[in-house]
DNA sequence: AGCAAGATGCTTTTT
DNA sequence: GCATCTTGCT
């Protein structure tokens, strides 16, 4: 009888079988992107789990939460399920401060600060310190302060590394922002890792107890470490020396807060005897693609070279496309997924990358007026709304009663008549004494509040008790309804005013996640209204990922480490953008372009069967254009090989600043590409003119209104393919763009051939071999072979070329009239 | 105390 | 372009 053991090594290649299987002592599993290193990791814990490792002896750690529920879930595929920890280093750290709370010097209720709490205790201690913003800037303190954090260092020691008065201001600040922390009984993100770090240096009795109780480590993405993380891992397998880690230098992109890539670069000399098994295989992406991103990539020098390979096929090559200006990138971009949804391609195969968040309100833009359904990756977002904030702080408020960053934000929403100067008397007074907001409110006449306000803070003094109390009886979910109606905040937000009824919704939400949290408890004990708001603000953006949403996903690229799509776009190629400003400026040289860089490498490798990189001459940067050159990074990949350019309205600039109302004339883009290529310089751009006007920016409101109404998600993710495609094109029909018959743009469009309008859905329809075709830079070529399906494939000869592979979808192919 | 209009500054990436 | 902060008015 066959064990399950030899079933987990089934379907492994050699590399990862060794990983696999791989007993006792240090483990460095160098994975190249789509190298299969989850399957490992899941494989590995499970074969340990199989070999008789009890699974409460193993201890997993991601970088994301999504990437712990990922395990969690093929762990439980693979039959491991309960006793083993998976989690995020912040999550880690979360449950050690709470069971060595003491140790750790911290209340076991504290409150989690998130970057906007923090930013507004920072705040706090410029005024107590007596420091302008002026003087130091307030990003640079509390980007110096995270750091200090992450090296494990106290603001003594940053006092004493001082080289200048801003550095000793700095380390005060840092002081005081610790001292603020603490009254408020509160920890930032950098404090979980921090105070764990410390406890473990300090406390050899602790960190031997959890090396007898995790007496394996798998720990992901090791090359996105900090300081204060690498410390962690060393001490939880400092023992037994059973430390599994991955990772690929290639792919770390977060040095900026911190992480430092020789963490990985010199496992082999923290741990003696490591064993390293590289994942070199590729099974993620074409050749094309795969090349490319090589070639990229090895541009670094700061780099150990690295063979990826991959046994499929070439795919079409990566297509480069060059526009004019970034509102006609975002159109092109929303025509193309649009075609090849209509050619049966599901929604949910593209992701369009960015490298800042700016980026995306013109693609939404574009998308929501043709109505493709999309999402963007942000988890946060939700609870950074107005009302979801306000809700919270009143839930921080009852969990915490220290937490006087809290107690400010929910006294002033809604209006009870206690304003800015009641305030600060309560907290100079507080901050006076040190005694808990709560105990302050109760005595607020000694805090020099007297008469009506004076009244309305004990009123309010009251509800908080109230609540408190009933935090003790009832569950996590009933307590934040309760919060909600009888705070008013409900009342509040469901005026007629902007979005309130949206308002009124999130809020619902916020109970219902509620609901889900105690759902999620194993042990109900277990959940407790702490315990919910903790968890609360250990959400990120990528947690927001849905497999399978239906929908385009948008995010930056560093939210899509991790993750693969079929069709990957990544915009905004631009000197200054990717490679971005700050890693182009002189002190930060050549560490952050090649940060940049393996971003870059990131983004193209997340791409399985197609990338396009995007590039324009101008876009709106803060409401103003910005001349933009090619990024040196499309320069580095270049190979005719492997990749090929296309131009689109190049040299339209200035002309269509101003906004996103330009109306779902989806054909107008596509085929009719310009006859011009490389530099398109300032000779070559005459003959575009007449198709530039055929662009119609700002004549197209009305489509925009139209779409404006519509739901940006209308896709039924269950709907069979074909359902899809019946649905969609009936959807065609009324989505026929409403053109604004403004004379110049009508003739424009009138005065183009009829074929190079090409139907949407009936696109290609009457290509057949045999056919000639031109192609901007190999000239003309005829069809051998056409491959319709979710994209629309065509083998084309071209004399002196040979035969190349194009998806026409996204080439500048057209057909040539005989 | 509370609100509204105007001024300011800011955007890289995230747990 | 947006969100946040400041100012000035009721």
């Amino acid at each position: 009888m066959r064990e399950y053991a030899d079933e987990l090594l089934e379907s492994l290649n050699t590399a990862q079988r060794a990983a696999v299987v791989h007993g006792a002592g240090p483990l460095l599993v160098l994975a190249g992107p789509g190298s299969g290193k989850t399957r490992v990791i899941t494989h590995r814990a499970a074969y340990l789990v199989e070999r008789g490792v009890q699974p409460e002896n193993i201890l997993a750690i991601t970088f994301t939460n999504k990437a712990a529920r990922e395990m969690r879930d093929r762990l439980h595929d693979l039959r491991v399920s309960h006793g083993m920890w998976i989690c995020t280093y912040h999550a880690l750290c979360l449950r050690l401060m709470r069971i060595y709370a003491e140790s750790c010097g911290v209340d076991p209720g504290f409150t989690i600060y998130d970057d906007a709490d923090q930013k507004t205790l920072v705040k706090k201690a410029y005024e107590l310190c007596d420091v302008a913003t002026e003087v130091v800037p307030i990003d640079l303190a509390r980007w110096a302060i995270s750091n200090a954090k992450n090296r494990l260092e106290t603001p003594e020691q940053l006092e004493q590394a001082a080289e200048d008065h801003k550095d000793e201001l700095i380390a005060e600040l840092y002081a005081t922002y610790q001292v603020l922390l603490e009254r408020n009984n509160a920890v930032d993100f950098d404090d979980l890792l921090m105070r764990v770090a410390r406890l473990l240096r300090e406390q050899p009795e602790v960190a031997q107890r959890l090396n007898q109780r995790f007496q394996y480590l798998l720990i992901d993405e090791y090359q996105d470490t900090n300081h204060a993380q690498y410390e962690i891992a060393r001490r939880l397998s400092e023992h037994h020396q059973n430390i599994c880690a991955t990772g690929d230098p290639d792919q770390s992109i977060y040095a900026w807060r911190g992480a430092d890539i020789r963490n990985i670069l010199r496992f082999e000399q923290d741990y003696a005897d490591a064993t390293v098994v590289r994942l070199e295989q590729n099974y993620r992406s074409y050749q094309h693609i795969l090349r490319t991103a090589d070639r990229l990539i090895a541009v670094n020098r700061d780099r150990k070279p690295k063979t990826l390979w991959s046994e499929r096929g070439d795919g079409p090559p990566v297509a480069v496309w060059r526009f004019g200006h970034g509102n006609v990138e975002c159109e092109h971009i929303a025509q193309a997924i649009g075609q090849q949804h209509a050619e049966g391609r599901a929604f949910s195969d593209f992701a369009i990358l960015y490298r800042i968040n700016a980026l995306s309100r013109g693609l939404e833009a574009a998308l929501r007026a043709r109505r493709i359904p999309y999402r963007i990756a942000r988890g946060v977002a939700f609870y950074n709304r107005k009302e979801i904030r306000d809700a919270l702080a009143y839930l921080s408020a009852i969990a915490n009663p220290d937490d006087t960053v809290a107690f400010a934000r929910a006294i002033a929403t809604p209006p009870r008549g206690i304003g800015n100067t009641t305030l600060q008397r309560l907290l100079a007074y507080a901050d006076r004494t040190g005694k808990s907001f709560t105990t302050v409110m109760r005595h607020c006449d000694q805090a020099e509040v007297k008469g009506a306000p004076a009244r309305r803070v004990r009123a309010f003094e009251r509800e908080i008790a109230k609540w408190q109390q009933a935090a003790g009886s009832e569950t996590v979910s009933s307590l934040v309804r309760r919060v909600i109606d009888e705070s008013g905040l409900a009342k509040h937000y469901s005026g007629a005013e902007s979005g309130g009824e949206d308002r009124q919704a999130n809020l619902d939400e916020l109970v219902t996640s509620a609901v889900r949290y105690e759902e999620d408890m194993i042990d109900d004990s277990e959940a407790s209204l702490t315990d919910f708001l903790q968890m609360v603000s250990l959400v990120s953006d990528q947690d927001a990922v849905d497999e399978d949403s239906g929908c385009v996903m948008l995010m930056t690229l560093h939210t899509a480490k991790g993750l693969e799509f079929p069709v990957v776009f990544i915009v905004g190629l631009e000197q200054g953008m990717l490679p971005h400003d700050r890693a182009l400026g002189l002190e930060a040289e050549s560490n952050s372009l090649e940060e940049e860089r393996r971003l870059c490498f990131v983004g193209i490798t997340r791409a399985q069967e197609q990338a396009v990189l995007t590039t324009t001459q101008e876009r709106l940067l803060r409401g103003k254009p910005r001349a933009l050159s090619r990024s040196q990074f499309l320069v580095e990949m270049d190979d005719p090989d492997s990749v090929e350019w296309s131009d689109f309205g190049l040299g339209m600039t200035g002309r269509f600043g101003g906004g996103s109302r330009f109306g779902g004339s989806s054909r107008r883009f596509g085929h009719d590409t310009a006859d011009l290529w490389e530099d398109g310089g300032a000779d070559e751009l005459a003959g575009l003119d007449s198709d530039a006007t055929s662009f119609d920016f700002g004549a197209g409101a009305p489509a925009d209104e139209d779409a404006a109404r519509s739901p940006a998600v209308d896709d039924q993710p269950g709907a069979s393919g074909a359902a899809r495609r019946r649905k969609r094109s009936s959807l065609q029909d009324h989505d026929e763009p409403v053109f604004s018959l403004d004379d110049e743009t009508e003739m424009a469009r009138r005065s183009r051939p009829a074929d190079r309008r090409s139907d949407v859905v009936n696109a290609y329809q009457d290509w057949s071999p045999g056919m000639l075709v031109r192609h901007p830079s190999y000239g003309i070529g005829s069809l051998v072979l056409i491959q319709r399906g979710p994209q629309t494939r065509a083998r084309i000869k071209f004399p002196g070329e040979g035969e190349k592979t194009f998806v026409l979808e996204l080439s500048p192919i057209e057909r040539v009239q005989v």
